[in-house]
DNA sequence: CGCTGTCTTGAATTGGGTCAAGGGCCGTGG
DNA sequence: CCACGGCCCTTGACCCAATTCAAGACAGCG
């Protein structure tokens, strides 16, 4: 799996250190983080773990695009996550499960930093800035989850497509651009669509005056897509 | 709200330091908790706060059950979470958030602890017990709420209602019988269903060995029924 | 220029929501 | 003990959203 493997360069440790995750960690606990974290490099599609497997490690994410799913027996597959840089993954086994509860597969060429769970659940019991770092990344993992849940139950596709897009707009009024920072697969997958069923919605978000061309879309009026 | 307030008395102590959530903490941080938690008994069908209420304490359920939902701003509402007795609920916003990001109400007549925000994150910082009961409790509902979006989305009604029921059979294989700890209209939200829908599920199951009566379930044969 | 992979469009199907009516269960009161 | 009324649950009919399957459009790239 690994066809890369070793120890975080001065870059490399800068991006960590400003992550969510790391961002309040007291210097000592950062610094041991630092150091036994594994930088790893993986190509587009690459399978990061398994659901199953015996878990002894959590990952941060710092360039690329991750999915997070779990398969039906028969085979079919539904993400219920995409990690974006800075994130961090497979947290919610550092107290608890010994087998990851899903899998995890690189959405394009991926560079993540692999800390070792037990090394990671040790600091957080002699040092509080680290629980504090853990108990405010699955707080935030567990509203953004609930919120998906509650949206699909909710929402029709339309309103969930038009919920992504008003998430992200950078004003609140008149018109905006948006370039989607990835493929309409992998964003048909997050919002738990058949990628026909996403391109249907932007299609009848023509009438909210959404244009689409490739990974741009124009919204005329802000206002106007909010309502719906 | 309040229709009784008041601490924990002997036997509400108990229930509270058997908990999952209290049951591994250090006796400091017990005690520290149990004095200061507050008692309140609601009828069924109150609020017990609201989506967007300032947040200021967390819940601990002791006896009866407790919705928690979101609604859609046209009034339909959405369950995500069923809590049952001894389950913690609120406490993703110890850190973090300000404000409720959803809504509870009691399912029947309830008896709840509730909890300091500021005193658990207090105690959180300062004892590493609590900090990991935290990370725990954490832990599991973000599992338990992404196992539900998944099964949503890979799941058929019937298959959802099965795997409830498989989830709480006593037995591997042969027949069992179990009785719905609450209303159906419930386990209908909970599963992400209308009322009628589950029933249909239930009749659908007909086929596979299930028969229904009031709050009872027969299985006549689990090991066929986990086929589907 | 053709190729491969991504995206869109169309037609048929299905799962589940909604609305409206009927049935069973239980508590209350006669 | 039975009758009544309310509440929950079930059933049926209808409809709409979204999946599936299949085919065509489009882009980037050799």
């Amino acid at each position: 799996m690994l066809d890369r493997s070793n120890r975080a360069n001065n870059r490399e440790r800068n991006l960590l250190a400003k992550t969510s995750f790391m961002k309040h960690l007291s210097p000592a606990a950062l610094e041991s983080l630092l150091d036994s974290a594994q930088i790893i490099s993986l190509p587009a599609r690459s399978i990061i773990f398994r659901e199953g497997e015996s878990a002894t490690a959590i990952y941060c994410l710092l360039a690329g695009y991750a999915r997070l799913y779990r398969m039906g027996k028969d085979g079919r597959q539904a993400d219920f996550r995409i990690c974006t840089p800075g994130e961090v993954f497979a947290e919610c086994l550092v107290f608890g499960g010994t087998h990851y509860p899903y899998s995890a597969q690189a959405a394009e060429n991926v560079s993540l930093a692999r800390l070792d769970a037990k090394d990671v659940r040790d600091l957080a019991e002699r040092d509080p800035t680290v629980a504090k770092a853990m108990i405010a990344a699955l707080s935030e993992h567990l509203i953004v989850t609930t919120e998906t849940l509650v949206n699909d139950r909710l929402h029709t596709a339309p309103q969930r497509v038009a919920d992504y897009l008003l998430e992200r707009c950078p004003v609140d009024s008149g018109s905006a651009s948006i370039r989607l920072p990835f493929q309409k697969n992998l964003l048909a997958g997050m919002l738990g669509l058949a990628p026909e069923a996403l391109s249907r919605a932007f299609s009848s978000l023509k009438r909210a005056g959404v244009s689409v061309r490739g990974r741009v879309i124009q919204i005329s009026d802000v206002k106007a897509l909010r309502e719906m």
